[in-house]
DNA sequence: GAGGTGACGACCC
DNA sequence: TGGGTCGCCACCT
């Protein structure tokens, strides 16, 4: 549907991570054609919480691996979703970032 | 109806 | 090398 914007389409990237992988709004935010959008999708994860199937936006973090809203899954849920999914974080910063990074310009083939 | 805001990223100086 | 600014587009007031 032509109703679809930008913001249902980074969901749809999103839903689409596959488990133990992450990636970042810049890469999801280029995916869709504008790389300078990446705020946008920052945006959309805020709204990820109200968003049905749910949204596992705790695999979305910004481009240095850092889980920037953190603060907005409240406390420190979004760090132990992604420990429990075997990443390491430190600092609220993903460690070895580089290997876990799912990027869906690679992923997913247009 | 218009303006400000925001889970970022890239460019400029 | 590092700090500051702009861009992007949907949502809220």
């Amino acid at each position: 549907m032509d109703k679809y914007t930008f913001f249902q389409n980074v969901f749809d990237v999103v839903r689409q991570i596959p488990y133990g992988k992450a990636t970042s709004y810049g890469a999801i935010a280029k995916y869709l054609g504008s790389a300078k959008s990446s705020r946008m999708v920052g945006y959309a994860m805020n709204a990820s919480h109200q968003v049905i199937p749910p949204i596992p936006a705790h695999r979305v973090v910004n481009r240095n691996g850092l889980l920037t809203g953190k603060h907005h899954f409240g406390g420190n849920t979004m760090q132990e979703l992604l420990e429990a999914e075997g990443f390491t974080i430190e600092n609220n910063q993903i460690q070895n970032f580089d290997k876990h990074f799912w990027d869906p310009n690679v992923e997913l083939v247009l």
